[in-house]
DNA sequence: CTGAAAGCGCTTACAG
DNA sequence: CTGAAAGCGCTTACAG
């Protein structure tokens, strides 16, 4: 016995089970009497609709899928967050569709994962092929991308390029003049290109100034804090470190802290560090970064979907970015000589 | 169009439905050649079954609700990690109920939430009260408990109190006998017994080495790193700070050693500070603490939900605790006179 | 205002 | 091996 049925809650009350629907959606067409026995009905057989066929029935789930690298982006998190009470708040339930390697998104997506069974779907930092974005087209999904951008679906993103100028601005104004810059490879399989896009913004604000990274300095590692620590420890320990470095996102920017810590060189003395993104860890390490509005773009994004879930058409929006310093930079130290410091000159 | 059905599928291939739905689920009752045929119809219509018409016919909706207090603890962010594979590799969907407030455990458990869209239901580090649980048994929804414990439920759960004592061993044998705990408020909303229990075993291990703990250096507040870090400031900052914290939770221990730099003093010379838990953040912390195994919780609840879904009786089980020390604790300082160091007679 | 019936897209005995 | 039919539990025109 899994519980009651319509059918035996209209038996109970006497009545159909179009009238029990009826009751159930808020039919103005009830008298009271019948809705009161109904309702009775209902609480006496402790019955609860079942959502299942009420899917079936009407072709809406309810249930809105999000797409995202869950674990290896704690931005993610942070903007879900921000998606999970709105959507919720709309009685819509949040399926997770996590996608670590670049041939889960082939596997899952296109297939059995989204087709039939979400009302909407939701993409963090991760965008649908082309067929994909025809298909849910099709099938009349709706689809609001969060941190990448498709041609014809509504976007939620920032300005990567301008993040990275910013962060150009931030370091040159401490007189910083050799730079280094710790991102992600520009090749990944998941088609991320918020690295790169800093990276230019970045590398374009120092040519204005007449700055270019050494290559030595610039180092691209598969994103995590891990690959950029190893990677900036033999550069932060070699006899002409850089006095700054720019990480394309938080969690590389604490991994190029780590190898200042196991260089002995200190933060921001010695050598100052921003970060990108904002994430919870950037606070309880002390990071300065560029902040982006990750809670809020996912606030963001799942309003923009129930729109959309309720026929209207929406549009896209840019989300702006700020400097947020929490002391990891500083300015440039300078010897008696009036030299740019570097360790190697010092004490 | 909202896409091909059965039925369109069982005319291009000139069959009945029946014969396709037995390719669709590998019936071996089916000859070679209808095989073929039916399956090029599949293709040739782009076809893919509808999971809600599949779900109201087998009674099996094919996916798992997750009920946990997602963005308050970081740690069920890492115990989804190891779930979300285990689900997804036996094609389980992963549906979130996310619970922040007390209040919403009720709303959103009992009714209509789970009752018939999942299959089966892990709680993390929540519990369902007595009715839900009947109500779940009632419906046949296998559930596991993961950092919680019920008579009636399988947990995987660890022993809090042995977690405890072996903190306070663990600073007993460096020396410390002025000690300080950091911990939950006990009479939370969500029933949370974990701090409480850590702290009774730490009291205890204290008490059998003859020292007790100050009232004034017992907090107690709601979790979270900001409210540890403010409780303990004042008690840093007194006359006679402790010469060591446990604070029952990674995150109110990074709070504490936010605390010990704006009170000024060193962690581990002048301040000892063990969390528990072992979440990322204590790793770039670089913070010593009494870990549990969390990715593999939610891995092994994840399989005894599946195992319990596919009809076997499962049991709990109870997951090893070890410390992991990263630097954060150390020897009791001691002065020249040999009594035990406190910030006040140093210098 | 209300009931009976068709329909949502599958699966699964039941006959053949 | 295969088809026709009933059934899963709802919703929603359609008549009255």
């Amino acid at each position: 016995m899994r519980g009651a049925t319509i059918a035996k809650v209209a038996q109970h009350a006497g009545v159909g089970v179009g009238t029990v629907s009826r009751v159930l959606n808020g039919s103005p067409a009830v008298s009271e009497p019948t809705r009161r026995r109904v309702l009775d009905s209902i609480a006496a057989l402790d019955y609860r609709p079942n959502p299942v066929a009420r899917a079936l029935s009407t072709g809406r789930t309810m249930a809105v899928g999000v797409v995202a690298p869950f674990f290896t982006q704690p931005s993610v998190v942070e903007r879900m967050r921000g998606a999970s009470h709105a959507l919720a708040g709309a009685g819509y339930q949040l399926v997770v569709f996590d996608v670590e390697r670049p041939e889960q998104a082939r596997e899952r997506l296109g297939s059995r994962a989204l087709g039939g069974r979400m009302d909407g779907v939701l993409f963090v930092s991760l965008a649908p092929t082309d067929a994909e974005a025809t298909q849910l087209e099709a099938a009349h999904v709706p689809v609001v991308l969060i941190d990448r951008t498709h041609p014809r679906l509504p976007c939620i993103t920032i300005d990567d390029a301008q993040g990275g100028r910013m962060a150009a601005r931030h370091l040159l104004a401490l007189g910083h003049r050799r730079l280094a810059f710790v991102g992600d490879l520009e090749d990944n399989g998941f088609g991320f290109e918020s690295s790169a896009r800093r990276r230019e913004g970045f590398e374009e604000e120092l040519a204005a100034a007449g700055i270019s990274i050494a290559p030595s300095l610039r180092i691209q590692r598969p994103h995590g804090r891990a690959p950029a620590r190893e990677a900036a420890l033999p550069m932060l320990s070699a006899a002409d470190p850089p006095t700054a470095v720019f990480a394309s996102s938080d969690v590389q920017a604490i991994g190029v802290m780590e190898a200042a810590q196991a260089a002995g060189l200190t933060v921001p003395e010695e050598l100052s560090v921003i970060g990108f993104d904002n994430v919870e860890a950037a606070e309880y390490t002390g990071l300065t970064t560029v902040a982006q509005p990750l809670e809020e773009s996912g606030a963001l994004g799942a309003e923009l979907l129930l729109r959309a879930l309720g026929g209207e058409a929406v549009a896209g929006r840019r989300m702006p970015l700020e400097i947020v310093d929490r002391g990891s930079t500083g300015p440039v130290r300078v010897d008696r000589d009036g030299a740019l410091g570097t360790r190697a000159v010092q004490c």
